[in-house]
DNA sequence: AAGGTTACCGGAAACGTTACCGGAAAAATT
DNA sequence: AATTTTTCCGGTAACGTTTCCGGTAACCTT
């Protein structure tokens, strides 16, 4: 009962030709007689012929797939997801993406699955789970491209394309600084993941150009979800020396931190600031507004995919190459105490 | 350079067997000497050996793969699409997604991209543009399975698992009128949707029920997006009987009514009540917070997934299941005049 | 008119795997 | 000891495509 698809060899037997000449009339022919080639043309589209993927990939051993590895899909990922398929897109490859869910195991399965010829290459962007990069090491042995983004992988040498996390933590602390605020907190993140340590670098060089002291105290590592903020502001605004603003690496964070400071009764910006960082589009609808952090999350994702194609077509990954685009402060009620020239 | 990876030919020829042995040997295998087997499977392990799923798919023209086709990857299709992950995962398939963007060019080449053998089977919403659907008739043709979800495809026959929209319309629109709410009008979508229609209906009956008079001029039809939504409020709000109420059938659409009514100095719930629909996390968090219709995203999915999964194995997709789940209204303060016993 | 060139086409191997079939050796049965 | 059964393995075709190589006929060239 199932129609199966016509192949090449249908069309050959239907015009009385070989396979090769059907093939050779399919593809950018030379050695091919136009009538000929206008009657594979008319026939193939009269019955829908679409070409085997498989067996074209098989042959050519070359899939034209980019594997996308990712921890979630949040507001950032995805839209640096939609960034490479766009370069993707105009280089005439195709994505398949997976999350790893932000766990190790998930993300070695897929790992491997994709290895099983699916894909030419990858572009990574790890898990907070991830400790071991072994699984990445089978990849880089087997000499496959790949290119890491947002967050990479530690001790394995690829090119990369992420953010000046530094220089994001340093413009949220130094503006909360700015804005007269003395004790400030830090929502960190995991302390596996570069991006936290970076963006906590970015704090503590703040802190020192203007002289305040770094008190560890207030240095939170958490986990990047909501809830999980929300308990750690508590907790920090019920100590002796409340921290009298805080500078949360998520906006998924932020919004946790400004329900524990809503609840306690405390107003922003004057009792306390906040920041977040990566300036999802709802936070400019909140009451107070929340400034934060801005990544080209879309150009990071296009350069990866534009990086990993130029590496894929020259067939050269050996030396890697290291992009790292800048971030942007968006002032809003929740951090501006003071009326300043913008 | 490249590190070829290992094939089965390659194990073979180490341990002087032939290649279907080895093939034996890796499968749920009858006929072979458990010794040679794990000399097998031990070599295997060793060269971190991955079969060639390319060359598996083509001999068995099985891709255990399925084709999801979405419009976009918003709050709930990507919560939909998480679901139907779970159950492909569950059954050892996997799932390829791609984004249509709302655009007919884009679905119809997906579709057909897909259709070169790399799934065994779709799962698709349709876009908000879509209106012939010639492009699925050729794999309904092709008896290739497939399952609608969310949005089903008019005029086509096929298994779909969907919300009872109707029900949705009528909760939101039922509870409007109960707070008191006289004048309700509602922007209502795509005029092409199956959903706006849906949603749309559930609004009449419930006027209906309660001895409203139904207006045309309360029905706004637009694109999902935010600011077309706050320029049909700006106007809504302008005209000479303006609403007392809005509903809008999704959440970008409240938001950007709840925009042009702030704008507009009017307050929320006392002067003008406003509905959502999908219950998106951050209304919640607004001020006010925004009253909504939650659908079960993830189960939707799930169950998607499921049906398509059983269809396939039973390799029967000839009579086709319609599944509907229910809506559930959750009330917030954008529309809370009166207050109630829930 | 004989040789060379061109234009076009078909045959066959290969990509990595599975599945069927047949065969040899070992084991069990008589 | 002869026969049957079992156990295990190898050969080969096939999946749909590309690519290389060779071949035939028609066309030039002199």
């Amino acid at each position: 009962m199932h129609n199966k698809p016509p192949t090449i060899k249908d069309i050959a037997q239907k015009l009385h030709l070989s396979i090769s000449t059907v093939s050779r009339a399919l593809r950018n022919a030379a050695d091919i007689n136009p009538e000929t080639k206008k009657n594979v043309l008319e026939l193939t589209e009269l019955l829908n012929y679409q070409p085997n993927r498989l067996a074209l990939s098989l042959r050519q051993k070359q899939t034209n797939t980019i594997g996308v590895i990712v921890p979630n899909l949040d507001y950032v990922l995805s839209t640096m997801v939609r960034g490479i398929d766009e370069a993707a897109l105009e280089a005439g490859f195709t994505v398949i993406v997976c999350q790893s869910n932000e766990s190790f195991g998930r993300e070695v399965v897929n790992t491997r699955r994709m290895l099983q010829s699916l894909v030419d290459g990858y572009i990574i962007s790890i898990s907070s789970e991830t400790k071991s990069n072994e699984h990445f090491k089978v990849i880089k042995d087997r000499n496959i491209p790949f290119v890491v983004f947002d967050r990479v992988i530690p001790g394995l040498e690829a090119s990369s394309v992420i953010l000046d996390n530094e220089e994001g933590g340093f413009l949220a602390t130094e503006h909360l600084i700015e804005q007269g605020y003395k004790r400030i907190a830090i929502l960190a993140g995991a302390k596996t993941l570069g991006i936290s340590n970076s963006r906590l670098n970015g704090y503590k060089l703040a802190l020192k150009k203007h002289a305040l002291k770094f008190d560890p105290e207030l240095v939170i590592y958490c986990d990047f979800n909501q809830d999980f903020a929300y308990f750690a502001t508590e907790e920090l605004l019920s100590s002796k020396k409340r921290p009298d603003a805080i500078f949360t690496i998520s906006d998924r964070m932020a919004i946790g931190a400004m329900l524990a400071i809503k609840k306690k009764g405390l107003r922003m910006p004057d009792d306390i600031g906040l920041v977040g960082f990566n300036n999802e589009p709802s936070l400019a609808l909140f009451s107070p507004s929340i400034s934060s952090v801005e990544q080209p999350s879309f150009e990071i994702g296009k350069m990866a995919g534009k990086l990993f194609i130029e590496q894929f077509l020259n067939n050269d990954f050996s030396n890697s190459k290291e992009i790292i685009l800048k971030p942007k402060l968006f002032i809003r009620e929740s951090s501006l105490r003071i009326a300043k020239k913008l």
